[in-house]
DNA sequence: TGACACGATCGAAACGTTTAGATTAGCGTT
DNA sequence: AACGCTAATCTAAACGTTTCGATCGTGTCA
C-alpha cells in the first residue's frame, strides 16, 4: 500500500480510504490510485489487516469424520454459506478424538477465527473451559453438551429412532439389535431413548444383549453384528445408530452367509446419496443435512453480524424416515401384508 | 505479551525469546515469566506473528466437490498430514465452476496461504496466472494443467480406463457405452484416450453415438444413460468416468426397466466405501486415495521446508481395476467362462 | 588492574494495515 | 475582510509480534 501511494503521489491513508469507501475521494486522486495499483498489482495484506481490525473472516469448523456422509454433506452446505458471505473456513477432523479436538480447536482460536461450528467429541467441560476464555461464538452442531449453554443446532433423535423401531414392531419385529455408537455425545444417548421408548411403547422388553456399543466406524459395526448374530435366539432386525457401522453390519451380515432382508432385516441412521439404488435399499433415518448446515451457518453469521448478546438459541429439527426394502415383515403381519 | 512483560518486570524481547526459545534466559526471569504467562492466561496472537514473519501455517485446499468419496477421501487424508505437520487447511468447493474457482483462490491468496493444493477446473492459463503473481508452492491434485509447470500427483488415468475396457471386451462386450466428464479437465481427456485405445487394441470401431458427456454430477449421468439406453442398438456396457455420474447411471437403468448385470453391464471410475456389500457389487477403478493424498501433502510440505527452487514434480500413481460383479460375460465368452 | 569476551537483557524498529484527529483549501456569509 | 463550514487529504499512532543491535554486568586472562 505504502507503495501505491507513492507511485499515486497520496498518502496511504487516502489509498485505504479509496479501497475500502470509508471516506470520499476526488476523482482525480481515484483514477491515479486505481492506476498505481494496477501497476504495481497491489492486492492488500489480509493478515495485517486483520490485525488492525481485530477480525479475520475466517471460522472453524471440526467434525468428527469427514467421510461420514452426514458430516460430508454439511460440511459442504455449511462451507458454501460462509462462502456466499466472503468467510473462509478452516477444517479440522478430530477422529473421534478427545485429545485432536481440542489441539485442533486451540489451532483454530490460536489463528484467530471469528466463530467455531463445532460437531463436538466427548466430555463438554474441556470444551467449554476452551471455548470460555477465547471470546468467540460458538455453535454446536448435531451434539450438544450439557455444561456448554451456546447456540446449537441438533436433530430429534429420540423421535426419530422411536419411528425407525416403531416401524420395525410393526412389521412384526419382536427382538430388534441395536448399534450404538459411545454414549459420550448426545445423539447417542437420545437414540438409545428412542430405542428404549419404541419398546416399552409396544411392551417389550429391553433387553440387554441385543444392545451392543461401538465406535462409529465400520469395523465395529462388524463386531457388534457378528456378536448379535452369535447370540443363541439372534435378532430378526438390527438398527445401527450411525452410518459407517452400518456397512459393517452389512459385511458380517454377507460374511455369515445370512442376507438382507431375507434372513434379517437392517435399518440405521443417515440417509446414503446411493440408499435407493443398490439392493438391498436400506431403510434411513434421513437428516435434513441441507437445513441443519443452514441453520448452523446462519446462527453462527448472525452472532458475527453484531448480535452478540441474544440467549442461545437451540433449533431441534425432524428427521424422517426413508422407507424401503431392507427391511421384511415378519410372521402374522407378513401374511396380513402379503395378502 | 505486553501485560505478561510488564507482570514478569521484563522487556518484551525476553517473553518473546522465553517463548520461541530463540536466546537463552536466566532460570529466574524463565520462572517469573511462566508464571506470568499462566496467571494472565497469555496465549500468542498467530495473527500478528504472521504479519511480522511473513507465514501463516496455513494452506488452502480446493476441489471440485467434497461430496464426490474419492475428494472427500483425498482431503481427509491430506488434512491429517497438514495437522500433523502443524498447519491448518483451508478448504473450498468450487463447484466445477470455473468462477467459484478463481474467487477462492483469490480469497486464500488473500488470507497468505503458504501454499496451495488444488484439484483444479476450467482452463489452467488462468489460474495459472493467478498463481503465478502470489508467489506460493502450488501442488496440482488429480488434475494437471498444460500452461501450469508446478509440482503434481496424478493418476495413469489412461492405462486404468485401458484396463477396465479392456476387461469388458474380454468379457464379449463390443458395444460400449462411455460417460465422460467434460474434456477441458485432464483426467477426462485421458481416461477416454484410454477407452479409444482399448478399442482400437480389439479392432473395435470407435463409435460416437456411444460417447456421452456430462458435467461430473449423478444428474448428467442419468440424462446421459437414458440417451445410450434409447440408442436403436443399445450398448451391452456402460462405463462411467466419474464416480457421482454412475449413480445416475444405475438410476436410469433402473427407471427404464431394465437390471445390472442381467441385462446391462456397469463400471466405472472411482471406488466407493460401500462397493462390495450391496447389489450389484460395482466392478471400479479404485484410486490409490490414501498415497495420494500423502503424497501431495509431501510435495507442498517439502516445498514450505524451503525446497523452492527444485524442479517441479510430477508424480503418477496406478489406478487398480476392482473387478466385481456388475459385468457379465456375453456370448461365446459366457459359454466358455460358464463351461 | 585493565582489557576483553561473553551471556543475559533490553530498546526500538519493522511487518502492512486502519483510523482518529489535524490540516488545508475552497466557498459562502455577514 | 474576517469568519466559519465542509470536503478532501494527510500525519501518526496503534494492532501484537520478532529481531537486530546496543547495553550492562561478570568473570578471565595477561
Amino acid at each position: 500500500m505504502l507503495h501505491v501511494a507513492e507511485a499515486a503521489r497520496v498518502s496511504v491513508a487516502t489509498v485505504s480510504a479509496l479501497i475500502n469507501g470509508t471516506a470520499t475521494v476526488s476523482p482525480e486522486l481515484s483514477q491515479r490510485i486505481e492506476q498505481a495499483i494496477r501497476d504495481i498489482g497491489y492486492k492488500r495484506n489480509a493478515i495485517a489487516r486483520s490485525l488492525k481490525m481485530g477480525t479475520t473472516r475466517t471460522i472453524g469448523l471440526t467434525v468428527p469424520h469427514i467421510t461420514n456422509p452426514f458430516f460430508t454433506d454439511v460440511v459442504s452446505v455449511i462451507q458454501q454459506a460462509f462462502d456466499r458471505a466472503g468467510y473462509a473456513v478452516m477444517l479440522c477432523c478430530t477422529d473421534e478424538d478427545l485429545n485432536t479436538q481440542d489441539d485442533q480447536i486451540r489451532l483454530l482460536l490460536d489463528r484467530m477465527v471469528d466463530g467455531l461450528i463445532v460437531a463436538r467429541v466427548g466430555d463438554g467441560q474441556i470444551l467449554k473451559g476452551i471455548v470460555d476464555d477465547a471470546n468467540v461464538p460458538v455453535v454446536l452442531l448435531d451434539r450438544v453438551c450439557e455444561g456448554v449453554d451456546t447456540d446449537a443446532v441438533v436433530l430429534d433423535n429420540q423421535r426419530a429412532v422411536f419411528d425407525a423401531i416403531t416401524y420395525l414392531i410393526d412389521l412384526g419385529h419382536r427382538r430388534i439389535g441395536y448399534i450404538s455408537g459411545s454414549f459420550d455425545i448426545s445423539p447417542m444417548h437420545d437414540r438409545m431413548a428412542g430405542y428404549r421408548e419404541a419398546l416399552q411403547a409396544a411392551g417389550l422388553p429391553v433387553e440387554n444383549e441385543l444392545v451392543r456399543f461401538g465406535n462409529f466406524h465400520e469395523v465395529d459395526g462388524y463386531n457388534a453384528t457378528m456378536q448379535l448374530l452369535s447370540l443363541h435366539d439372534r435378532p430378526s432386525a438390527i438398527f445401527s445408530a450411525n452410518n459407517p457401522m452400518v456397512i459393517g453390519t452389512m459385511k458380517a451380515i454377507r460374511d455369515i452367509g445370512l442376507s438382507c432382508p431375507q434372513d434379517i432385516s437392517v435399518a440405521c441412521f443417515d440417509d446414503f446419496p446411493w440408499s435407493d439404488v443398490f439392493q438391498p435399499q436400506l431403510t434411513t433415518v434421513s437428516q435434513p443435512v441441507q437445513a441443519i448446515g443452514e441453520q448452523a451457518a446462519n446462527l453462527l453469521l448472525d452472532r458475527l453480524a453484531g448480535n452478540r448478546d441474544a440467549p442461545p438459541r437451540k433449533l431441534t429439527l425432524k428427521g424422517r424416515l426413508m422407507i424401503r426394502n431392507s427391511c421384511r415383515p415378519l410372521g402374522a403381519v407378513a401374511q396380513s401384508v402379503s395378502a
